[in-house]
DNA sequence: GAAGATAATGAACACCTGTACAATAAAAGT
DNA sequence: ACTTTTATTGTACAGGTGTTCATTATCTTC
């Protein structure tokens, strides 16, 4: 079954617009109103799609994510992938994060809501699950399959949360020589 | 100087309305305006303390942190720690997100602004720093300091996400076991 | 306890929000 | 092309938001 003519043509005025306010102004400040005056779309009507302003950015979101999912699918999987033979390439998850890198600078923004984060951590989250699956030969010593992915997903996320806070100054090489050495251990000594 | 009584007043009546409305709402549905009406206090004096409804909670989670900053900044110190040897009575967060479970769930709610998970994760990352800069045995293979400490951090507050996800059923033993292994490497083959 | 400083109040303003409903317009199906 | 179905519109309403300003109340300080 086919979608309505009228509602494609709602919709993108409204994602239309929301790109055109984002340029001179932050999400936050974005009110709906202003939102439908642009789109040239009735007020009643943005109900009849979005629940509010973030639904609507949220579109463009998941379009990138799943760009990522899409992107990354195939070398992951082709790894006898385990936990630590891991290489950067892999997990090309800072060159994603830069290429939409004005997305995540909005998502990762104090007044954003915590969904952003999460579509970020299932995501990721869900590329560790696959690909650990995979690896049969590895018991990861009695830690909770849930907990331990989980973990090593959102410790990913924790590098993308300092390069957020160091304004993405680190370079693309650097990160993946970091996270290779974090993920395959860390620590020796002098 | 003191504070004026009027402000404290005015700030306290707030602040107690909030929890009173906390107990049949949710945050997100509570209204400046509904707020001011239980606590008698005139809207537009609102704004003189406080930018949202988010901004008066805020100051309860402050003092949550602190406490568990404070009920943990001892046994921490004083062991000669490193990213391996830790024990999971050194970080006892899961106890302490238990007890402010009620608080928790809200922070870590999808609608939820990110600022309250940067303040879990600001406090966990400092802990971790300045545990880790005592042991200057260890060198952390050219890994970056902030990069470290930020993916190992946040790897932590990982646990607790996926913990909130199965909704607090865990066990705090449970949880602390596999924190411990997950921190001290995490792999091994049959 | 009086004088000066500062905070709280009430009223008003323009704007936003979420919802409802009848009227209209524009698709889809035949 | 005509009918049916469905989406959009305009209007209205009760409430919320954020700000301003003169007035009033309450604290602090001496």
């Amino acid at each position: 079954m086919k979608k309505d003519l009228r509602i494609i043509k709602t919709e993108e005025s409204l994602r239309k617009a929301l790109l055109t306010l984002l340029k001179t102004k932050t999400l936050e400040t974005i009110s709906i109103s202003e939102l439908c005056r642009l789109a040239q779309i009735n007020r009643g009507t943005f109900y009849l799609h979005y629940r509010d302003v973030h639904d609507v950015f949220r579109h463009y979101f998941e379009v990138i994510v799943e760009d990522f999912r899409k992107a990354y699918e195939k070398p992951y999987l082709n790894t006898n992938f385990n936990i630590n033979n891991m290489t950067p390439d892999m997990i090309d998850i800072f060159n994603h994060v830069k290429k939409y890198k004005a997305f995540y600078q909005i998502i990762f923004d104090g007044k954003s809501p915590m969904t952003y984060y999460y579509l970020v951590f299932d995501t990721i989250r869900k590329f560790m699950e696959e690909s650990l699956s995979i690896d049969n030969n590895a018991v990861y010593l009695d830690v909770d399959f849930d907990y331990l992915i989980s973990y090593h997903a959102n410790a990913i996320i924790g590098i993308i949360i300092e390069w957020h806070k160091q304004n993405y100054t680190t370079p693309i090489e650097i990160l993946n020589e970091q996270l290779i050495k974090l993920i395959t251990n860390t620590r020796s000594y002098r």
